[in-house]
Parts: structure tokens; C-alpha cells; sequence
DNA sequence: CGAAGATTAGAAAGCGCTTACATTCAAAGG
DNA sequence: CCTTTGAATGTAAGCGCTTTCTAATCTTCG
């Protein structure tokens, strides 16, 4: 009944330990667990027979047995924006540091995939899921509800939000850009926002931008508005296009920036004075913004953060009963960054 | 002995399927896994039952059972780096794509930490294992070789390696740089690299400049030889001691393309022209760096077609009995990518 | 038309671990 | 001095699934 010779071809089980160490199983798997249920004597015991045999428990059985995986999983649009990616990294950092590890998926900023990627990481087990965004396939929701994983959507953030949220709000930190740059005396201001099909941040900074315009009875026709897909070539493009309107915008307000330093680039192309001629803003503050000539003008976002957040209240909601409730939702600030590429527009006209 | 209500507090066991379908917990195994053993009769009987109940089996038993977890890791020195996200990214939807799950560790690039996150994925069972680079952690070889995990290093490729890697010759690529600067004309050549220490890729560039420069009577002395941390603000930094050597170099290779982003950006703000008074180049062809101005002579490195490539080659080293021979080493070339950054040295001096 | 060979399905033994629950033993209380 | 309590261990029943091995049902020829 008991293992032989060790588990399968691949080690050392638990009852190997236990054997040499001439104590049952349960109490090897204490001196794992639980340390302050054994007598020193045992433990030492345990611990030596375990570093003896090089001991490694197996997860998958440990899994089994126990209800929990230790293992929690995220899924962003895509790890190819280096934003997204300094918020993984700094998740698993403090998730290693909790002692769960990391199963990451990217929707490629597709609810369905996102979906299928859900279900892949559900049935792996994982005691938790980080989100990017609220808008989520409604499979998605319910398939969380009726397994009870706890999750968190972030990169979003609203006091009536029906899920817990870590992040920020979108819609205020965008309208905060729009009114920074409506008090600088701009009036013909253009967005070049990223694709909102499917993505509420996208949307909502829009909705943020043009929520400020019209407060100040300005508004943002639709040849001031322009999508485009992620991308530095792309945000060049569309600064070209956004250009051609009459009357010229005097301020581009950048759903990204990447975008935005497309934008700027193209300016620097094209001969046109940022922010002499036309200012630019951004939306993320990558390390690079502020490098730039000149440093970019953009709304500062707390990924990595955000990163920390969701993994202390996914670790939380496992290891309390319930999630308390001062977790539940989290607001990391966006701050706007007042930089280099934004001035009052230029007199002329 | 069957479960009565399913499988705990999470919903529907395969038993229930079973009895559901009115046959053996065997057969809905079969349907699950070898459908072709199973005759279409029963097959859609199962079926039924499953999408009925909304079955999702468990990974951790069935891992537990087929001693398979379906499921790689990958361990990076840091995703916060946009060239290993995009590695990773690519590596997560090519096994997405075989129905493999991903595990991600950073290691920080710190040996032990490496060996740390290791265990933690060994232990969960991980079926194969990315790695970076071909230094590391003596225990970390011997962990994968006792338990028998398939694993390749990426970002490295050496026709004599003693392990499975997947990559580009470093020392090459590099040895090419210095060559093609040393064509143009420059024998002031200054060095900015990562950092070396336990970084086999760094110190391989250095390697390979070195090389290239001793093969035409020139060196590279302590002081043309600046190592700094990955980022924009300490290539700035680090490039304004380069200058300072007398005679200042005529060309800058750089580690990699932030570094040399880096050294660029505090170039323009020097008001010293690139490529007239100062070539650059870089190493790893960001996105950005075709963008810039001057766009920037690098190294394309193939990241996502390593993830690729790492991937297929890990999945067929659990589907096939042996890794096919063919995949044991793939070198993804990295290739010299000359833009606008590099030039011959002025005639001054 | 019956035996050999295929197919298909079921029974049941684990996979390696956790965790009630039972047991033991020693210190403490009456 | 004997029972009570509690800490320390052991016993053993699974966790949900896969997978042999065996039994049953078909085929298919000689």
C-alpha cells in the first residue's frame, strides 16, 4: 500500500520521509504544514530525513488533498506592453513572496479568448484571478461566481464598481488631462485614444476627454477622435490624419503613450514645435516618458502597484475567511505628471 | 465511496458524469482523454452529461493520476524588460495553443533566486522549463536532471552547448557590431553593457567586442568599458563618463537598446550629434528603436520566435517519447540592423 | 457455426498528500 | 493514587482522476 521505492520515477514521496525518519505520514506532512503541532524532537527528526532524501512535495497531490493550489493566475491583454508587464512582474514577486506562484494567460484583448483562458486556469486550480478591466464575457463572471474564486479586476476603479477593483478611474484621470488642458487656454483639442472595441479603459478615457469638453461646452467631433491600434508607427499615422482637420488642434490628448510618442516623433518629423505648436499628452508614464525630449506630459499609472495590491488581497481572501473588507477595493491613484510637452497653445489663428 | 454530491464545495466530479450517463467512472475518463476508444454511442451519452452538469474536470488529480500537469514554466530574469515580456507573451499563446498552461518566475537576475522559483515550479509539477540564458545555479541542473524535467536555455546558442538551447550566438552578434563599426572607419570604441555579473548574455557581448577588437590590434581598456543597469536614466549617465576617456571614443556599443536609448537621448541633450560625432548602437531592436531619431543601428533579437520555438520544442519533448533531434538546439539568428545611428568617424582628431 | 481476435466497457487499484479521528502517554488535579 | 485533560502521534479514509486488468460483446473466418 505505501510507496516502495519513492514516487514514480520522479523522487521522493512523503512516505519515504516518514520511514526514514521512523514517524507516520501525518506527521511529516505536519512538520510541512503545521511545525507548532510537533514536538521539536519529531521535527528534527522529520527535517533531517526530508534533507536527506532531497525531499520535494508534489503539488498536484498536495492539491488534491488539500482544496488549495497555492497558485493564482492573471490574465492581461497582452504582455507586449511593457506596462502590463511591470504589473505581472511585481504580482509574482509578491506572489513568490507569499509563496504562490504565478500562472499567466494573455486574452490578446479578446473577451472570448479571455474566457477560454479562464477556464484553463479554473480547472488548473488556481486560488485566484487577477483581471485587467470590468468588462468582462459574462461566462466569465459566472464561471468565477460558481466555482467561488476570488478575483479582482484591475486597471479600474469606481466606488459603486459590482466587483472588487484595484486601480483607478479612467474616466476622472482622463477628464483631469482634458481640464489641465482646457485651463492652459486650449480650445481645439483632438484624442488619438487607443481601440475601445471591447476595452472600457480605452472607452472610458474617451468618455472622460469628452465629458470635460462639454462641461466647458466644447466637444469632440468625430474627425478629432481617432483610434488606432498600440504602436508607435501607428500613433505617427494618426497624428498625420488628426492634423489634416480644420481647424488644426492645438493639443492631442494620447489614450497611451506609446501613442503618444508616435505623436511626438511625427512632430519631430514633421518640424512642428512640441509644445510650441501643438502639445501632447500620454497615458501611462512609462519609464522612457520622462526621458524624452521633451519629457512627456502624462498620467502617471501605479502597475506595478496595482500588482502588489492584487496579490496581497488575493492572498488575503484565501488565507482569511473573507476578504476583509477594507481590501475590497483599492484606489491607486493615476496622478497626472506635468512635463515638457504641454504649453498654453501658440496665439495664432 | 463514490461521491455523493460532487466533487466538494466546487461543483461536479467526474463520478457525476458517470452516473449520469449511466457508465463507468472509466469511460468518461476515455471520452475526456481518448475519445477514439470509446464508441460514438457512448461517447455522445457522456458528452451530454458533461455539458449538462457543466463538468470541468480537475487538473490537480488528474495531474495527481497521469503524472502530467500540462503546464510549463518559465523563469525570466525580469519581465519589467519589454524584450523578455515579449518572449514570454509569445511563449504563453504558442502553448495555449498545445493546451499547456504557463508558469512565470523572475529570478531578478540573481542565480539563487533562480534556483528558488525553480523548486517552487518543479514542485508544482511543471512538465517543462524555459530558461534564460546558460549560467546557472549548479542545483539548478541537478534539480532538472534528477526529476527529469525537460527544460532549454534561451537567449543563447552555442553549437557545443552542453544543454538544449534556443537562441543566438551572443559573442557573435556582438563580434559583428565591432566589426562593422571597426568597417566604417572607428578605432576609439567605447563599450556601455549590462550588467555582467551572472549574466551570460552580457558578458558574452563584452566577450564578443573584445574579440572582434583584439582580432585588429585594438582593446578595450577599463575605462571604455562601462557597465550599468538596465535603464534610460543610467545609460545617460553612464555615457557622460564615457566621454570623459581621453581620446573619447568615436563609437558607443551598448549592451542593449535602452542603454543606448539611453546614451542617445543624453547625446541630443549634449547637442552632440548622432551618427556625426558619435556612432551608437544597441542590442535587442525594440519597437521603438526603428522609431527614433536617428532611427537606431541594433541587433534584432528574436524574442517572440524564441518563445515559439522553446515552446513547440518543450511540448514535443512530453509528446514525443525523445526530443526530436532536430529541435535539440535551433539557433533564431539575431541579425545586424543598420540605421541611422551609426556612420564613420568624423575626421577630427 | 464455433473459436480466435477485436472492440468496448467496467472494476478497482492507486497517484502522494491532508486531515478528521482515534490513540497514547504524561502532567495535573482531586 | 487514580481520573481528567491535553499535547503529540498514528491510523486510515479519502481528494478526483487515470489506467491497468479483466469481462463482456462483437466480428470474422476456417
Amino acid at each position: 500500500m505505501a510507496s516502495e521505492a519513492g514516487n514514480g520515477r520522479t523522487g521522493v514521496a512523503l512516505a519515504d520521509v516518514a520511514r526514514l525518519a521512523g514517524v507516520s505520514t501525518a506527521s511529516v506532512s505536519r512538520v510541512l504544514n503545521n511545525p507548532g503541532k510537533v514536538s521539536p524532537q519529531t521535527r528534527l527528526r522529520v527535517q533531517a530525513a526530508i534533507d536527506e532524501l532531497g525531499y520535494i512535495p508534489d503539488a498536484a497531490a498536495r492539491a488534491l488533498a488539500s482544496r488549495r493550489t497555492q497558485t493564482m493566475g492573471a490574465i492581461v491583454p497582452t504582455l507586449d506592453n511593457a506596462i502590463f508587464a511591470s504589473c505581472i512582474n511585481a504580482l509574482q514577486r509578491r506572489l513568490a513572496h507569499h509563496g504562490y506562484t504565478l500562472l499567466v494567460a494573455s486574452s490578446e484583448y479578446d473577451a472570448d479568448e479571455e474566457l477560454r483562458e479562464a477556464t484553463a486556469l479554473v480547472l488548473r486550480g488556481v486560488d485566484g484571478l487577477l483581471l485587467v478591466g470590468e468588462a468582462h464575457h459574462k461566462g466569465l463572471y459566472a464561471l468565477l461566481e460558481r466555482k467561488r474564486i476570488p478575483f479582482v479586476n484591475t486597471w479600474t476603479y469606481r466606488t459603486e464598481a459590482e466587483h472588487p477593483c484595484i486601480g483607478f478611474d479612467n474616466r476622472a484621470a482622463a477628464r483631469r488631462v482634458a481640464e489641465y488642458l482646457m485651463d492652459l487656454g486650449h480650445r481645439e483639442i483632438a484624442m488619438l485614444a487607443g481601440l475601445t472595441a471591447g476595452n472600457d479603459r480605452a472607452t472610458a478615457r474617451v468618455e472622460g476627454v469628452r465629458a470635460a469638453l462639454a462641461a466647458r461646452g466644447l466637444g469632440l467631433s468625430p474627425e478629432r477622435l481617432l483610434e488606432c491600434p498600440y504602436g508607435i508607427r501607428e500613433g505617427r499615422e494618426a497624428l498625420r490624419v488628426l492634423l489634416r482637420v480644420q481647424p488644426a488642434p492645438t493639443a492631442v490628448i494620447c489614450g497611451n503613450d506609446v501613442l503618444a510618442l508616435g505623436a511626438l516623433l511625427e512632430c519631430q518629423a514633421l518640424g512642428i514645435p512640441v509644445p510650441g505648436a501643438l502639445s501632447i499628452t500620454g497615458f501611462d508614464d512609462l519609464p522612457l516618458s520622462a526621458q524624452l525630449h521633451p519629457p512627456l506630459t502624462t498620467v502617471h499609472v501605479p502597475a506595478a502597484e496595482m500588482g502588489v495590491l492584487a496579490a496581497d488581497y488575493l492572498v488575503g481572501c484565501r488565507e482569511r475567511a473573507t476578504p476583509p473588507a477594507a481590501l475590497l477595493q483599492r484606489e491607486a491613484e493615476a496622478m497626472l505628471i506635468v512635463r515638457g510637452t504641454t504649453a498654453p497653445p501658440s496665439p495664432r489663428a
